[in-house]
DNA sequence: CCGTTAAAGTATCCGCTGGATGCTTATGTT
DNA sequence: AACATAAGCATCCAGCGGATACTTTAACGG
């Protein structure tokens, strides 16, 4: 006697048992709600629910929802460092980082939220985030020669862009426009 | 027949029926438990548990667990704008803030975690924002004349300040000490 | 071509959370 | 002394992440 028989036949059957696709299809709906509600109130449910799938099955291709997250994180500093490959000055690396950031800010901060601790035990995260850094060494330190120098001279790129990008979101820095946020932060990072 | 007598007697009763001061012992359990665990993990009950009582007595001090975190976070405030009136010298500033920022990370980030239209409706925690930020008005723009100059300097500092200690508490920044980070930032901060 | 098997589904249960309701108790005021 | 009210309490609820045990199906080796 089939178990689950009574409610299958309920709804209309599933074509296949097999979703097929599941973890292409969860990550992509849960990066959809993670850019509308934020990461914060992301739930394996109701990302299971969107693709119609039981919540448990996520698990079959997520060890949790950490790791669903860093999914999400992934893919998009991949998408991030994609646009980054064709920035050629620090104004425009500057104005392209803000602008994706900006565009996507909840999934933004899902990007910077990720703890570094766990970056070092998800070599595929870890990679994404590194193609982004390798475009700003690019960009912005062409003629350092000492690999610490340049280290330092990125994070001060960073320093100033996610705090930067940070205070904007927040709404503390509540009149200028993402143009003038691009301006002062291009201005910070000149003299350096 | 009293109704919870059954239970009641079996835990050594408690000296008053009335805590007496519920509201601030709360507040500390909840500052010393977001201070080792993290805003994040703190559940009311586990509040409730360490001042003993019934975790939906704090309701009757707290709207919900959010207004809880505001009030620590509005205290932790309170106490960093009491150690930055003594600041002297930019340079001060920026040691004294770094200090308590990485000396309570984890308040740290409960403070900087709270919504900006949250403040708006929460006058005391804007109100102990207020200070702070009145501080380094004081301090960065002696000479600055224009509000909104005065305003766009302090903006700068605190972009500078922001992004370098949440990159120094991500452990992105690995190598420098507390001491490098408060004179990286303070050298950024020198030159505006 | 058919069985076996492992991957990918499902149902169900658990402990925990924030929050709502309604009760009781103690205190301060009149 | 009576009483209104503030501040406790038990209890219930839905939703969450996660664990276990079950079933279905696709893929593959004989």
């Amino acid at each position: 006697m089939p178990l689950y028989e009574g409610d299958m036949t309920a709804k209309p059957r599933r074509a296949t048992y097999r979703h097929g696709n599941l973890k292409s299809a969860a990550l992509k709906a849960a990066t959809r709600l993670v850019a509308t509600s934020g990461h914060e109130q992301l739930s394996l449910r109701e990302v299971a629910d969107a693709v119609g799938v039981a919540h448990r099955s996520l698990y079959n291709h997520f060890a949790d929802r950490e790791a669903l997250l860093d999914a999400v994180a992934t893919e998009a500093y991949t998408r991030l460092a994609a646009i980054l490959v064709k920035a050629e000055t620090p104004e425009d690396y500057t104005a392209k980082y803000v602008r994706f950031a900006l565009a996507n800010r909840a999934l933004y901060a899902l990007m910077t939220s990720r703890p570094h601790a766990t970056m070092k035990h998800n070599p595929p995260l870890q990679a994404a985030v590194h193609k982004v850094i390798a475009q700003a060494m690019r960009i912005f330190c062409q003629d350092i020669e000492s690999p610490a120098e340049r280290r330092r001279a990125v994070m001060k790129v960073y320093i100033t862009l996610y705090g930067g990008i940070s205070l904007y979101t927040a709404g503390v820095l509540d009149q200028p426009s993402e143009k003038a946020l691009i301006a002062e932060l291009s201005a910070m990072n000149a003299g350096m």
